[in-house]
DNA sequence: ACAATTTGGTTGACGTGTCAACCATTCTTT
DNA sequence: AAAGAATGGTTGACACGTCAACCAAATTGT
């Protein structure tokens, strides 16, 4: 009951190491359980929640400007913009002055659900950054800021 | 051309600041890196990979075990493995003195293989980590440590 | 020895992510 | 004004991840 979050040693300590690897477990725990709260006082997926929360940020946008800043796939923004039209949550007009890009907005169902989830998420955030001194935070971003930018090599074969 | 690499200002300081979205999104770009590269040198998936390598590192193991320390999904190491073996790179047989669990190691081929990859893997392991200093590296491992340990957690609603 | 539970692994269904092709519109160039 | 390129967005195909049901073997409890 309790052993499955003690690792195995046997691994441990080669794995440990590979930076990526460490990175994309993490993650992984971290998305599933973001996925896992959202399930429970939602029925909104881990990008619908981040497409809400972008929109709600700067109130107005369009799908491409989201595609841009967050790097999630055009055709994914595109299907998720949809199914939250559809559940009532966003509402996409014609912007003014242009045939194809939309304008997107949060209705206030939207907006109502973005204050209630919003809640629990930053209580969350709180609690993942709790053991961190803001020194900490600093350099953890940095960190971030590196490997990001390393991340655009191709090539390694040379 | 290169206005692509740039972050759109209106969203960034909003959402830089959100830990788990900034760690997505690098661990994203990390991913792709590592696919791209993946992809060039071999016709291996990511998680064949790292499949391959965490066998290469304890020389014989199980699916189970591998489901412990990467907590990747059973299912997905039961179709690794098996797609590994009809690529011929590990080989799986009966365990002596059981009759379910598969003993897993390194074909020829796969540690050949192996030997090829982790030597440009090793590249980008570099690459990645240039611009880290030793103490800075530990401090981003004690930090993804914290992280995993909160995310263990899985209500905020109260 | 037997039933009950746990473990190792497979499978199917389904959701999400990713890639490339595509279309209509807008912008740039000439 | 027409041709060409770039942009905004949609769609289909497919790979991959995730969940739950399931089966056989092994272990535990009585």
């Amino acid at each position: 009951m309790q052993s499955q979050t003690q690792e195995n040693d046997r691994f441990a300590s080669e794995f440990r190491a590979i930076i990526t690897y460490r990175l994309a477990k993490t993650t992984n725990l971290l998305n599933a359980q973001a996925a896992h709260v959202l399930r429970k006082n939602s029925n909104l997926s881990l990008t619908e929640w981040r497409v809400i929360s972008l929109i709600n940020a700067v109130d107005e946008t369009t799908a491409s400007e989201i595609v841009k800043t967050t790097f999630i796939d055009k055709g994914q923004i595109s299907r998720t913009v949809r199914s939250l039209a559809k559940k009532g949550l966003l509402l996409a007009k014609q912007r003014k002055g242009s045939r194809r890009q939309m304008e997107l907005r949060l209705s206030t169902d939207g907006k109502a659900l973005y204050r209630r989830i919003v809640a629990i998420m930053t209580n969350r955030q709180r609690h993942l950054t709790r053991e961190f001194t803001s020194e900490e935070l600093a350099a953890f971003h940095s960190a971030l800021d590196k490997l990001e930018r390393a991340s655009k090599m191709r090539d390694f074969d040379e």
